[in-house]
DNA sequence: GAAATCGTCAACCGATTGGTTGAATGACGC
DNA sequence: GCGTCATTCAACCAATCGGTTGACGATTTC
C-alpha cells in the first residue's frame, strides 16, 4: 500500500510533472494546452496527469469534451511539512526560488 | 541524464527511505544499525543506502569497517525550496510535523 | 592465521515506469 | 448524422525498482 506521501514524492520526481505543476501555476489548463509544449505524446502526458492527480497534486474536471487541470497545493503542502522538520530551514526565500525555477524550466 | 531533484524526490518517494532519514535525524549511524529495524535484507538496506547518496540527502564515511551515514540536510532544503514556490505556505508549524512524522512511523 | 563481522557485488525475480502506437469513446459544429 | 476535436484505453516495449540469495573483499578479534 503506498501512502499519499509517497505518491506526492514520486510524482514529484519527474522533470516533466514538476514542469506541467510550474505550467498550472500560472492558471488551469486543459490536457491538449498541457501537453503543446513536449515533444511526446499526448497519450503520455495524459499518463502523468493521472499519476499527478492520483499524488493530489492536481485534479481535472470534465466540462464538455475538454478536461481542466488545476492545481491542488495541499498535498504539496503536507510534503513541505514533512520535509520541514530536517534542518529548520529558513523561512521561504523567493530569490532562491526563482533561481530554482529558472534552472528547471531551462532544461 | 537526472537532476539532483529528480533524484531527490524519487528518493524520498519510498517509506523505508523517509523511515531511514528519521532514523538519522537522531544521529548518525552505521549500516548494519540502520538494517536493524526493518524486515528485509542487509543488502537491501544497502541499496536504499546508495539511492540516498546519489539523491545527496545522506553521506557515507568508511572508518575501519563500519561505513557510518550521516544526513546531509542540503539536497532536502533545495528541494523545499522548490516545493514552496507553490502556494506561499505558511511559516513551518512544528507540531503539524510531529503529527505526521507519528504517523509514518506508525506504519 | 583462523574465525567472525561489516558491507557490497552479481545474478536473478516480478512489478512498475515512461514511453510508443492505434483504436475507441464522447462531445461539438455544421 | 458526419466529420472533427479532446481524451483515454489497450497492448506493447525496454528500462528501472525493490526485493531476494549467495559469494566475495575488507577489517577486526582472538
Amino acid at each position: 500500500m503506498s501512502t499519499r506521501l509517497d505518491l506526492t514524492f514520486a510524482a514529484l520526481g519527474d522533470p516533466t510533472r514538476r514542469t506541467i505543476l510550474t505550467m498550472l501555476l500560472e492558471d488551469d489548463m486543459a490536457v491538449t494546452d498541457v501537453a503543446e509544449p513536449f515533444e511526446m505524446s499526448l497519450a503520455a502526458i495524459s499518463k502523468h496527469l493521472t499519476i499527478l492527480t492520483r499524488a493530489g497534486l492536481i485534479s481535472q474536471e470534465k466540462r464538455g469534451r475538454v478536461k481542466w487541470c488545476k492545481l491542488e497545493p495541499d498535498a504539496l503542502r503536507e510534503a513541505s511539512v514533512w520535509m520541514q522538520g530536517f534542518g529548520q530551514f529558513e523561512p521561504v526565500n523567493l530569490d532562491d526560488f526563482e533561481r530554482f525555477l529558472a534552472r528547471e524550466l531551462s532544461d
